[in-house]
DNA sequence: TCTGGGGTCCTAGGACCC
DNA sequence: TCTGGGGTCCTAGGACCC
């Protein structure tokens, strides 16, 4: 038995979100900014129709703007979460099993409806009563398959915003309609090579044999292709996935031309990653930092630099990541003196995180003069994991005693010069 | 001149997504 | 002159180990 599978996904969220509390924003063209007011990251339909692209920059569409009246706000990451948020609880109320996938899309579980469109609708009317934001339904027995309804629905205003597409007769017969690209997974490249070997269609990439889907592609289009065929390969999860990596990266609107700024910048990206992390109870235990030149402007000197560090210990503290910020920063800066870059884009980037409850106990520091003494610490040690503790003394850590984790049994290093002398 | 057969781990880069 | 930000997953290749 199929199970049915329904993605639900708002209509242009963050314009949607907007206009819920003006409505004089209704039926004209709206655009949001992307965080730096750059370019467009979401249109209303009538923007979409006056032909404003998706991420085009604000300075090529400033013409349109003014002629068509088009109303711009910059983007307001709390209030749409707050939304996305209210979205979800009316959600629940129509099963119990939701998987978050984006800011405005979810997965959710249909099984044991037994009119399937019919409870979508009544989802849909119920988001759009009580908050405001209008909705799409796909269902299908596979997440790629029901994106695709998804997508037929958003397209095709006969459907009225819910397709179900559980029935196979029904599959086939839309699918020979829906150009290969505009699939979940099919992006530009993969586009151009299916197109290669004349496939151009949903359908057609169905019926592509596994193994060429392998070759053409990765072991990913060849899901794709399974998924196509109604067998699932991408599980339903409900539990959200702890994240591995964070980024605070900005384009800078002047050139930046010496250590100084740039490292302003730096320590800016740094502090606000300090609070990324605390705010979802995470650890770092890997900080990269990275600038470079505007790589649209290749007739300038180019310089990419960018430099990793590991965190010992794991931190989100403010100080321990402006700090390793600042050493990488100086590490990565240009040597050659004689040429002046000007850096537009600078970030920091975390990485091995981990929940700060889960965090490898510090148990000794040597750099610290109110470390405890090897002693206590071995107390520690055993009461938090037993017996099977092994403690080792190597050259193998720089500071602190650590849990090895990729070990079976947890191993503690430190390094032998850093022991305590034991009265 | 010949040049094992496993492993693992790490990194860079590509592709894709919202 | 301007051209976003934040993620995930996969692969290939090198280093290293026994």
């Amino acid at each position: 038995m199929k199970r049915p599978i329904a993605i639900s996904d708002s209509a242009n969220f963050y314009v949607s979100a907007e206009r819920i509390f003006d409505p004089t924003l209704k039926n004209v063209p709206v655009i949001v900014l992307s965080n730096n007011d750059g370019c467009a990251v979401a249109r209303s339909d009538e923007a979409k129709a006056l032909g404003i692209k998706m991420g085009e920059p604000l300075h090529l569409i400033r013409d349109k703007i003014e002629a068509h009246g088009v109303r711009v706000f910059s983007s307001n990451y709390t209030l749409y979460g707050d939304i996305s948020r209210r979205v979800v609880e009316v959600y629940e109320d129509f099963t119990p099993n939701v998987e978050i996938y984006s800011i405005d899309e979810c997965f959710l579980d249909f099984t044991g409806f037994p009119d399937r469109t019919a409870h979508a609708r009544a989802m849909r009317a119920a988001v759009l009563r009580r908050i405001g934001v209008p909705v799409r339904v796909g269902i299908a027995p596979t997440k790629t398959l029901a994106k695709c309804a998804n997508d037929i629905a958003k397209r095709n205003p006969i459907f009225a915003g819910v397709l179900d597409m559980m029935d196979d007769a029904l599959a086939d017969w839309l699918l020979p309609m829906v150009p290969v690209g505009d699939l979940w997974g099919v992006g530009r490249q993969t586009e151009k090579k299916l197109h290669g070997v004349g496939i151009r269609t949903a359908a057609e990439l169905r019926d592509m044999p596994l193994r060429q889907a392998r070759s053409l592609g990765t072991v990913v289009l060849e899901r794709t292709v399974l998924e196509l065929q109604g067998e699932p390969c991408l599980s339903f999860d409900e539990v959200e996935p702890q994240r591995k990596g964070m980024a605070v990266t900005r384009s800078a609107g002047k050139p930046m031309t010496d250590f100084d700024t740039l490292f302003q910048a730096i320590t800016a990206h740094a502090t606000r990653a300090a609070e990324k992390l605390r705010q979802h109870g995470l650890v770092a235990g890997t900080l990269t930092v990275f600038f470079h030149t505007n790589r649209h402007r290749m007739d300038r000197p180019q310089y990419a630099g960018s430099r990793s560090t590991r965190m010992t210990p794991m931190s989100s503290d403010t100080f321990d990541l402006v700090e390793a910020a600042r050493r990488c920063a100086q590490a990565a800066w240009p040597k050659d003196q004689s040429r002046a870059f000007g850096f537009t884009k600078a970030g920091v980037l975390l990485d091995d995180l981990l929940r700060l409850e889960d965090r490898p106990l510090t148990l000794f520091d040597a750099q610290n003069p109110k470390s405890q003494s090897l002693m206590t610490a071995l107390d520690q040690v055993n009461q938090r994991f037993g017996k099977k503790t092994m403690v080792l003394a190597s050259e193998g850590m720089k500071r602190s005693w650590k849990l090895r984790s990729d070990h079976k049994s947890p191993r503690y290093t430190t390094r032998l010069s850093d022991l305590p002398v034991v009265r």
